[in-house]
DNA sequence: ATCATTTGTGACGTGAATTCAACATGGCCC
DNA sequence: GGGCCATGTTGAATTCACGTCACAAATGAT
């Protein structure tokens, strides 16, 4: 039951052929129609409006007063039309905004690295960059691509892997000397950690006794709210954190913080993933492009971690 | 068979509805459609631009850049298609541009003296009044109504009657002074007469010979484009002419042209017709109003002509 | 006057769009 | 943290409008 049984563009592009073509058979033979359809259409065009358009002969057309004002504004319109699709669909060339979400540590040192070089080769992207540690939903934040790190919750998101990103408990080495260096996860609690101000998608530190796995979390002495935070009170001395290696290998490699308990964890890994919201509908060129391109050129290269005891690993390559 | 199976229109109606009120379900309801329709439809449309206009959760709905953008135009193009069609609808209030075409004598003596107070009734209609004697095409010159004068050709062309004319053939006193008084159509042989430089309906004068109607013309000594043309030219006694009575009637009073051969044409009426375009669509309002405020004002009243002997006949009332 | 072309009309069949029902999802409140 | 309500989505049946077809009318030209 078609509802919308009046199809006013239709009508008008109809209209607008015929009075281009100047007949209803030439505008049926453009149109792939039928004269009579056309001859239908203009009459139900003209009954819905209720006045005449177009004074017919088997020979001439001529517009009456109506049809002429009908015609300019029909013509126009049917441009704007064109012109608002073409500028909605997905063209060859990505444009618009895109905004991207991430969080801090990852957009500093991997997304901000790239983005020139994306920019210049999608020029008439324009991107927002919203970097936050706290969980994004992408669509009440309009963000086109979001950043998750870790186990990805259930969602009708769409996700592309970028990498893997090795987590490290690390303490500062004057706090490793003031409180000692843990030796097992149940030795964290003797210790203060650095901890969150938002709910994260996991708890407590994962550490893995035998084949079983098993969370400890040391009493927090500070929370941050993002990573570069946590990575500064952890320079500083406040606790313990656990962190992407990724994000503070240098910081290790120059003696800044020292890696703990790496015996329990070996595996304590969590997964990058570029997150969007593709699947019911087409994706627009923009996002796709820069998933692309996240996905060519994001190399999540965790600096190699020589095997060492615990306060005497030391970083390689 | 839906050729045109993308209705532009309706996509865009819908569209904004949803975004104006938030939710596929409010749309629909306002719509008087199902939610599953209002949802479908949407698809549709970002399938066919080829990328997401809408972000949907079960809660909440965001735009993206293309569907922001896309939303502007369309309420704009939407409104713009609402204005469009009230202006080319017929509405309440006549309005626009009416073309009027007559004769001159018509035109001058009857159209005229009602043009006044025709506008004051319609202050939004303009009326172009174009006067000639040559037959019009009420499609080619894009006349909305048209005067005629005698038999109408069949034609698609809906007519209204206004009234009639009698016809009768007249010459100036001194013209029959010196030419004769013709007595019957024979006679018409050895006169000269007034003719058109443009083709008839009638070719000749009708004459009535028992209950057979015969045409007879006298050979043309000039030729007038408008039957004002024609009278000036009878007035200067150049030879007979047949005009309407309504025409020439104060000339007759005032005996400066005589009636001759009345005896022959006692029933030599010319009806007179508002014709206009319609039946097959809707008529525009102005047209409408014109028609009916000449059926109701327009008095074509000839001034009665007493019975007389031909070159005595007088004019009374 | 006849013919060819074009528009208008009635009946019919198609098929795309809507509906209906059932499912999935997310959010919210307790 | 778990169940409930509202919302959006999916799949299959149905339906109603639209275009086609064949024929008629009419107009303009030869």
């Amino acid at each position: 039951m078609a509802r919308f049984d009046t199809n006013r563009s239709a009508e008008m592009e109809v209209f607008v052929r015929v009075v281009d073509l100047g007949g209803f058979t030439q505008a049926a033979r453009k149109l792939r129609l039928t004269p009579s359809g056309v001859s239908k259409l203009i009459s139900r065009l003209e009954a819905r409006l209720g006045s005449r358009l177009i004074n017919r002969t088997t020979r001439k057309l001529t517009l009456t007063e109506e049809g002429q004002t009908f015609y300019q504004r029909a013509v126009r319109i049917l441009g704007e039309m064109e012109e608002a699709e073409r500028e909605a669909a997905s063209g060859a060339t990505p444009r618009g905004r895109l905004t991207v979400n991430s969080n801090i540590p990852f957009g500093m040192l991997h997304l901000m690295p790239l983005i020139p070089r994306f920019l210049r080769e999608h020029p008439d992207v324009t991107l927002d960059l919203v970097l936050t540690d706290t969980l994004i939903d992408l669509m009440q934040e309009r963000a086109d691509v979001a950043i998750r790190v870790g186990p990805l919750r259930a969602s009708r998101l769409v996700a592309r892997k970028l990498g893997t990103s090795r987590m490290v408990v690390v303490g500062a080495p004057d706090y490793l000397a003031r409180a000692g260096t843990p030796r097992t996860p149940a030795d964290l609690a003797d210790h203060r950690g650095i901890g969150w101000t938002f709910p994260r998608s996991i708890r407590g530190w994962p550490f893995k006794r035998g084949d079983r796995t098993e969370e400890a979390v040391p009493p927090p002495a500070a929370r941050a709210s993002d990573g570069e935070i946590a990575r500064r009170l952890a320079l500083g001395g406040v606790g313990l954190a656990r962190l992407a290696l990724f994000h503070i290998g240098p910081d290790i490699e120059a003696g800044h913080l020292v890696p703990v308990l790496q015996s329990y964890n070996p595996g304590d890994r969590e997964d990058i993933h570029a997150v969007y919201v593709g699947h019911t509908a087409p994706l627009p060129a923009r996002v796709r492009a820069f998933i692309d391109f996240l996905a060519e050129h994001v190399r999540v290269n965790d600096p190699a971690l020589k095997r060492a005891q615990d306060g005497e690993w030391k970083l390689v390559g």
